[in-house]
DNA sequence: TGATTGGTCCTTTTT
DNA sequence: GGACCAATCA
């Protein structure tokens, strides 16, 4: 039996339902309705005969493939054992087969780390390497690490990386490529995974097995891929091998909405999809059923300012609705208070969960958070640090992780450190006697400290017996309760109740490793009780595939968005601005940005002006209203769209802000720096920055040059364009 | 020798 | 607020 869906879905909605066999590509612009589409693809499949258990579903996050399943159960009713579709990330699927067949070159008891696991092992490697010593530009364990992944991630040498992206690291080549080494030998020694390693043994897992490549292939006769312009080459590999060459496998994406390129992730991949996969059927979602007019205008503008063409045009029938606003607080500071001013405003129209406030980076949202706790707002915050990250979590944590796996030295280090006399050097030489079994060392300090004592007889009574996740966990809170309150007086509350959610978690998992892995790999809630609907507060990067009814995005000046860190090269750049993109797509009636007209400095104690973000700068002013803080507190509105999109004639350029110029001629052309080549001095042009001013040579191939509007900006040559002698002379 | 303390710098995004 | 280092303390 089939049921006829054309009632529910639009003809490219329908295509991409009906087309089950062979490879299908399909390109899902932003609120197309990507999602709807895949549970209507399910829900076919289950009626049409193929098994659930048959079926692979890829998604960015378990929850993403949870919810797609739930809504397909809820279309077809109970019972069609839609539970038994495999679903998750990459990392969890490649985590659950790996559990099941050892890798080669792995030893067979493999535990999943996390970053901060994985720094601490390069931290380890550093120091046993005696790499760095007394220099202090050495990089830091966190920069080694992002550079080794990145160059696994992007499958270029680490060389490369290097010149590429952080030239100033290249002196320490030879070091980080040794210490990446290092790192490897240690992963490997102790069965430790980290993320690149799950999906890179899975393919060496796959590639060395033809009978599992077989078994698999034949297990999974369906594979459906979620955001997959953001798969790295690796992950396009996962997939042409399990699904083989001419299987059915349905890749969905959308290359505007790419923002993950920092790890690797590839837009090539789409592109190439229908060379990869011969015979595959394009199929494309163009029709936006999530924004009114108005903001699908706007965001059509961020795009088509790119400097790297998209050819999107989304469109909507949904022709109301107000006129996205730009808001101009007089400070971040101030900022924080006008975003809650105006979610106490939109509470009134919509419920807490239609609400979200969007930003670049997790600290970002600290000045709002501490407002919305005074106005007494609940919200939920997502992205940013992890609270597995928090230190009291951590040390709880390694307390189960030494009963996994007693060489994992760094939980070792937690777990002994609060000892007094007991440091980085003790701590390891108690680590190596205890495994070598050398007594005498340890039984020593047993006397010398009775905290010691008490702590390896709690860890062999926990040795001693098995216990469930949840009541291990509740057993080492228990143990560990009287050093939190030690250790942080002021807050120990709020971390209490942080342990006592991560019990909550613990208690929903049967199996150890199962519930340390979804720690790393997932983010899980605390289950029990309906979740309490609230406003949501989020990185761009978390918010991926969701959408609210209002949406403001804060912090949108230069070197917060776009990241500071991201203006080096053009692809970054553009990054940023897909990340706006997506940012502003996730709104569907009304949509704020809050650019500050200053910023507070920690330390100095002053606020310092700061310039909008130069995607806002360049969007033409019939696309939006702007508003700003007045100094006696409220709004007024200070450019407006009062009847929506005029025709876009002479766009305006970009305003430069009004300096309060004292000396009206003299500010235009800023005193030039001294140079130390004269002879190279001059201008040349930048594809992101426009023209700007050569003000320092820096060897071997870069350029510190002065944009206006950008300041000082270091590049290399190669993103320059000088120009020419003749252009010099006459200037 | 190794632990502890105080000062300085930086602080993206995620599996 | 944390990571890291140098100086100081036991």
């Amino acid at each position: 039996m089939t049921r006829d869906f054309s009632s529910s879905l639009n003809p490219s909605q329908l295509e991409a339902v009906y087309a089950t066999e062979g490879p299908v590509l399909v390109i899902a612009g932003a609120g197309s309705g990507k999602t709807r589409t895949i549970v209507y693809r399910l829900a076919h499949l289950v009626e049409q005969g193929v098994s659930p258990s048959s079926i692979l579903l890829l998604t960015f996050t378990r929850k993403a493939s949870q919810e797609m399943l739930q809504r397909a159960a809820d279309l077809l009713g109970e019972g069609r054992g839609l539970a038994r579709v495999q679903g998750g990330t990459f990392h969890a699927f490649a985590y659950g087969m790996l559990r099941r067949h050892t890798p080669p070159g792995w030893p067979d008891r493999l535990t999943v780390i996390d970053r901060s696991d994985a720094e601490s092992l390069i931290r380890e490697a550093k120091a046993e390497l005696g790499f760095g010593k007394g220099d202090r530009s050495f990089p830091k364990a966190s920069t080694i690490l992002d550079n080794v992944s990145k160059s696994r991630n992007k499958e270029f040498a680490l060389r490369d990386i290097l010149s590429n992206e952080s030239f100033h690291l290249l002196p320490y080549a030879d070091e980080i490529e040794t210490l990446g080494d290092t790192y490897d030998r240690k992963k490997r020694a102790c069965g430790m995974l980290d993320y690149d390693d799950l999906l890179f043994a899975l393919e060496t897992l796959l590639r060395s097995d033809e009978e599992l490549l077989t078994n698999v292939r034949r297990r999974f006769e369906h594979v459906m891929v979620d955001e997959y312009q953001d798969t790295n080459l690796v992950q396009a590999r996962l997939v042409e091998l399990i699904a083989g060459k001419g299987g059915n496998v349905m890749a969905v994406g959308d290359d505007a909405q790419s923002i993950y390129s920092f790890r690797g992730a590839n837009v090539q991949n789409i592109l190439s999809f229908p060379q990869v996969f011969p015979g595959a059927r394009t199929i494309r979602l163009e029709r936006n059923y999530r924004s009114t007019q108005p903001i699908l205008g706007f965001t059509n503008q961020i795009l088509a300012q790119s400097r790297l063409l998209f050819e999107k045009k989304l469109w909507t029938e949904d022709e109301g609705g107000p006129t996205p606003q730009i808001i101009r607080p007089l400070s971040d500071l101030s900022q924080a208070r006008l975003v809650a001013g105006k979610i106490v405003e939109l509470r009134k129209e919509h419920p807490p969960g239609e609400i979200a406030v969007l930003f670049r980076a997790g600290y970002q949202s600290y000045h709002l958070e501490v407002e919305l706790n005074k106005l007494g707002i609940r919200f939920a915050k997502f992205g940013g640090l992890k609270y597995t990250e928090a230190a009291h979590i951590k040390d709880v944590l390694s307390f189960v992780r030494i009963l996994r796996n007693p060489s994992d030295t760094p939980s070792w280090h937690r777990v002994l450190a609060p000892i007094k006399g007991v440091g980085p050097k003790t701590s390891a030489r108690l680590v190596t006697s205890l495994l070598s079994g050398d007594r005498e060392y340890v039984d020593s300090w047993r006397k010398k400290r009775p905290e010691l004592d008490a702590l390896l007889g709690f860890l062999d009574e926990l040795r001693s017996r098995e216990y469930s996740p949840g009541t291990l966990l509740e057993q080492i809170v228990k143990f560990y309760t009287p050093q939190l309150e030690e250790r942080y007086p002021d807050d120990y509350p709020r971390r209490e109740a942080g342990l006592e959610e991560l019990l909550q978690i613990a208690a929903g998992y049967k199996e150890l490793d199962l519930f340390l892995a979804d720690l790393s790999l997932e983010n899980p809630e605390p289950r029990g009780g309906e979740r309490e609907e609230v406003v949501t507060l989020s990185t761009i990067h978390s918010s991926k595939g969701l959408e609210w009814n209002a949406v403001c995005i804060i912090d949108l000046i230069e070197d917060r968005f776009p990241s500071r860190h991201a203006m080096n090269r053009v692809e970054e750049f553009e990054e940023e601005r897909r990340l706006l993109y997506v940012a502003c797509t996730r709104a569907r009636k009304y949509l704020a940005l809050f650019v500050p007209k200053a910023v507070y400095r920690r330390g100095k104690e002053t606020t310092e002006p700061a310039t909008a973000s130069p995607f806002v700068r360049e969007i033409p002013g019939e696309y939006y209203e702007e508003w700003q803080e007045n100094y006696t507190g409220g709004l007024s509105q200070t450019k407006g769209a009062p009847e929506y999109r005029r025709p876009p004639s002479a766009l305006n350029p970009p305003q430069q802000r009004t300096k309060p110029s004292g000396t009206p001629g003299a500010a235009a052309s800023a005193p030039p720096p001294p140079a130390p080549d004269p002879s190279t001095m001059g201008f040349c042009n930048h594809k992101v920055f426009g023209r700007g001013k050569i003000v320092a040579v820096i060897p071997p191939d870069k350029y510190r040059v002065n944009f206006p509007g950008f300041g000082l900006k270091v590049i290399l040559a190669q993103y320059l364009e000088m120009e020419g002698e003749q252009g010099r002379q006459s200037g």
